[in-house]
DNA sequence: GGGCATTGAATTGTGCACAACTGAATTGCG
DNA sequence: CGCAATTCAGTTGTGCACAATTCAATGCCC
């Protein structure tokens, strides 16, 4: 056996693939956390921050909940991450006067102005990939499917908790 | 303006693509993360856990430097790291004898064990990406190579503080 | 209207990522 | 040889991710 040129994968060929595509994944992941930590130091912003300014910047304000549902993140997540934000006087946050439960958080005017001063970022940030712009728009693509299919994958593997 | 339909693209073609690409980065690696921990919540393992796991079920015992070269991670995230899993009596550590810098990490005979409980680990993981096997390969390459040229960016980059 | 489930934000606790630093061992160079 | 630079692991501090819990506000159904 082991010899099967283009038949069904062992286990081993599956074990030595996983450990490449996730770490792959992963280390890409950190790989452009790295890359933005730099670019965003004179900013004062870290990576998870940014993307919450880029909302913002895009939406305006808006409740909590729904940023996190824009980033896929939660209140554990965003509560913390945006009193630090309010704290460097970018954002500000306010209990919503129709439903109490609800904050909503919104640009300062110091907030707001930053948008300017990260506008080159984006450039920076896609010249360091030295990917064409079709070819970033293609693995978006392919990530967001993924995640996708993870996201509904992921219901089904815990209902094996049986 | 506003309407060069395949012209040079303006910053807000870039911001709004910025947040697209780095967003679907970041979402698909916590994507994969939520699945592997709850694939991996029987083996008692956590994601950066099992990858630790996985270079030593590969290559045996090692420096701790060495496994951090493979995961591209350093010692402030692997130490406790390791110290958890030898707390759970998968891994012991050793300081080298050739050279007592040096700290060499190895499977217990109860980590080794834990290899043949994760075999259908990987098999359940690519299943559930709804990828074929080749279009998993294509993106891992795209992905490495991606890492690389971030990482090649990285220093010009931080060489702009001036 | 009263009781009960649901929703939204916040908090707590665990673990990872990374920068900055410490300290010990080793290397290399004069 | 002797001492400075480097290397390796570990620690500390900050911030993010996420599960689990808490608590108040809201919605719902009888």
């Amino acid at each position: 056996m082991t010899e099967q040129p283009t038949a069904t994968p062992s286990d081993q060929d599956f074990l030595r693939l996983d450990g490449q595509i996730c770490f792959a994944l992963n280390a890409a992941s950190r790989a452009f956390g790295g890359l933005y930590r730099v670019v965003l130091k004179d900013l004062g912003l870290t990576y998870p921050q940014y993307l919450v300014m880029l909302v913002l910047w895009e939406h305006g304000e808006m409740p909590v909940k729904e940023i996190g549902q824009h980033l896929r993140l939660d209140s554990g997540t965003l509560s913390p991450l945006l009193k630090r934000l309010e704290a460097a006087g970018l954002v500000r946050r306010e209990r919503s006067a129709e439903d109490e439960r609800s904050v909503r958080a919104g640009l300062t005017e110091e907030g707001s102005a930053l948008r300017a001063r990260a506008a080159e970022v984006p450039r920076r940030i896609v010249a360091a990939t030295g990917f064409e712009l079709a070819e970033v728009v293609e693995l978006q693509a392919r990530l967001s499917r993924l995640t996708a299919a993870l996201d509904a994958a992921l219901p089904l593997e815990e209902a094996r908790e049986a």
